[in-house]
DNA sequence: AATGAATGAGAATTCATTCAT
DNA sequence: TATGAATGAATTCTCATTCAT
């Protein structure tokens, strides 16, 4: 665990924490985070097993150092995202594109993540903390907003929010989990899914998408 | 491995083996599929730790049983949900309904069960062939059905089926992350997603729940 | 471990425990004494893993058992053999040919004794007592009157007894060890070892055997 | 496993191979290898259990091991002894002198190769395609070439080989059983050998060795 | 006497982590 | 700082043996 002010050893030290980093991902992805070895890691950066500990504390900590870089990917593009201001529906429709594919080029990393997370109580809390309470918070105001605005039905908004975050969730776990036909339409679903909540199933005056069976 | 046909052996056997499951559901769930030993779930089981070689074959087949049990009660149910009749809404009430509430009661389960999945190819396999899509198909050909005969609107079945299914699978993983608002009104859930998905969140001539925040 | 003086019940026993070696020797054979398991043997046997235990007192046991065994066969054809008045060379090769069609039909189970005396102690020095040292001062005294009535050259009897004994052995092993050659010219090898160790490989007024290469 | 290039590296390894060779040489003569233990081992080298496994494979292997450094010594000299021109009954009792010196030596290695080799394939096998196999080849050319000179009887030669060298493998053995005449006797038997093989036990014009028992 | 489930000591092997070089 | 050999705790699984039925 390097420490240091000059700017040029942080430099390098960010270099070789990513260069890890990137090891883990692929490693992890590969066979999740039991099943890698530090030696596999190490192997893949194309540095001595000990050297990870000059970086990271722990296997765990390398691992949190993969769910720290997400956050921190997360996190610039959010501020992009809030900033915009569109119509409702434009905004959701572009919100989901940009999460999504996010998500899609981060699915294994997540895979090990949540894997991980589900199981150890530490890396959910920080989780947790860090990412899905944060996202709920800004999403409930924001729906609130829209919803004073009327904008939206008077929806339960604590509840509502939970479950569109929770569709992008369960839509990205189900793909994980091997459904061929998530991967292979992952880009038509921010329009399939904008219509299907801002329209419902119930049949009305719709206009888009069809393609049934 | 045991095997007989005589019929007080098979009851002995099924007793014991519901035993050493119910053992490892709760040393899984405390601790995970990995950090969980053998020796924990003999201990847990109040057996030795021999003793649960007798009845599967590996520590991973212990896992697998408790997938297989967690089909079984699955199963069950989907042919009584399915044989109801009534009008699309209200089925679809209560098909989430008691499906929810058997996930509820089997969450902790299912946190090592999809932990372990998401990262064991076998493991993922299995589930996705005999829980995943069966349950797609059966859903599919019911949406299908219901659009043609004009209850729905003109939704692209397959995403739609998904989607929804994944809303499920994704509050459940999101309250298994540790969101309480989730757990606290997993009850309410069936009814607010009916009107979700149903109405959707566009504004109208609606009539249901409110609570914002 | 069974204790009786009714004669019908010792009849069971005896069958019983042959019934148990028998299976024995089949599974040893195939997989050697430590591979081996008393499972194993109590399925070829058709009994149940414990039943083993009422006529043997261990695994190890039943080993000796099958030892047991083959010393009381060997001993049978001993007296015999001995019995027999000819002229040397010919009861020579008249022994060998009992003795090595008796070593043949036992080579699976000498094999795994070899190997067991060759590491456990009190089974080499049981095997040693009764059944080589008995075998070299019997076989000593014949050749030691032999020379004496100057049917032998003046050898020193105890290393040639040996020597002539290892060669059987040596033989036998030898072919354990996978030797073609040896195993299908196995009904030779007396006349040869006669030819070689009566005449020598020196060349002078010879008769028998030729193959060359 | 370690591999490098690195010369002063290779001596390391080499060095500490040989340590846990010779910890596992006395080990398995005492108990045999099944009944030793990697940990038994490792004491002996006075290193870590774990440490074996980063020169060697699994425990068979560092019976491999063993079964390789026996092999290369034997190579060694055997090289030598073809080398050398003499007259047959003279060369045949140099080379015996050396051959079962260095037996005399590695007796209680070969004691744990033989009793594992009788049982165990994959082991029997690399014997004898390694060892037994070509010191087989090159004796009956030899024996051939001799023969065709004139120097020996019309012998089978695949045969007078194979109980030659028999009688060697068996004399180790025999006292490997226990035996104390060939054990304190040992450096005799080549002569005694000799005089056995050339002239035979028929008497005649004979001048050598007289010990009679 | 026979059964076979239960036992639990024991063994091989793995691997995160340390530390001398 | 980098290395990678060494460590040794920890874990899964096996199997000889026991004993209640």
């Amino acid at each position: 665990m390097v420490e240091t002010h000059d700017p040029i050893q942080e430099l390098l030290i960010a270099a070789r924490r990513a260069q890890i980093l990137d090891a883990a991902a692929t490693v992890f992805a590969e066979k999740g985070f039991h099943r890698a070895t530090v030696k596999d890691i190490a192997r893949v950066a194309g540095i001595a097993d000990g050297t990870i500990y000059t970086y990271f504390s722990s296997k765990t900590d390398v691992l949190l150092g993969l769910l720290n870089r997400l956050n921190e990917s997360t996190e610039r593009q959010e501020q992009f995202a809030l900033g915009s201001e569109q119509d409702f529906r434009a905004f959701f429709i572009a919100y989901l594109r940009q999460r999504m594919s996010l998500l899609w080029s981060n699915a294994e990393v997540f895979r090990v993540l949540l894997s991980e997370m589900l199981v150890n109580v530490e890396l959910r809390e920080l989780y947790y903390q860090q990412v899905i309470m944060p996202t709920f918070k800004v999403a409930e105001q924001y729906f609130q907003a829209q919803r004073e605005e009327g904008h939206l039905r008077k929806i339960d908004v604590p509840l509502t929010v939970r479950a569109i975050a929770s569709t992008f969730l369960g839509l990205l776990t189900t793909q994980l989990l091997g459904d061929q036909e998530i991967a292979e339409r992952w880009e038509e679903l921010p329009e399939v899914l904008v219509t299907l909540m801002f329209d419902g199933l119930k049949p009305g005056e719709d206009t888009t998408h069809d393609r049934g069976q």
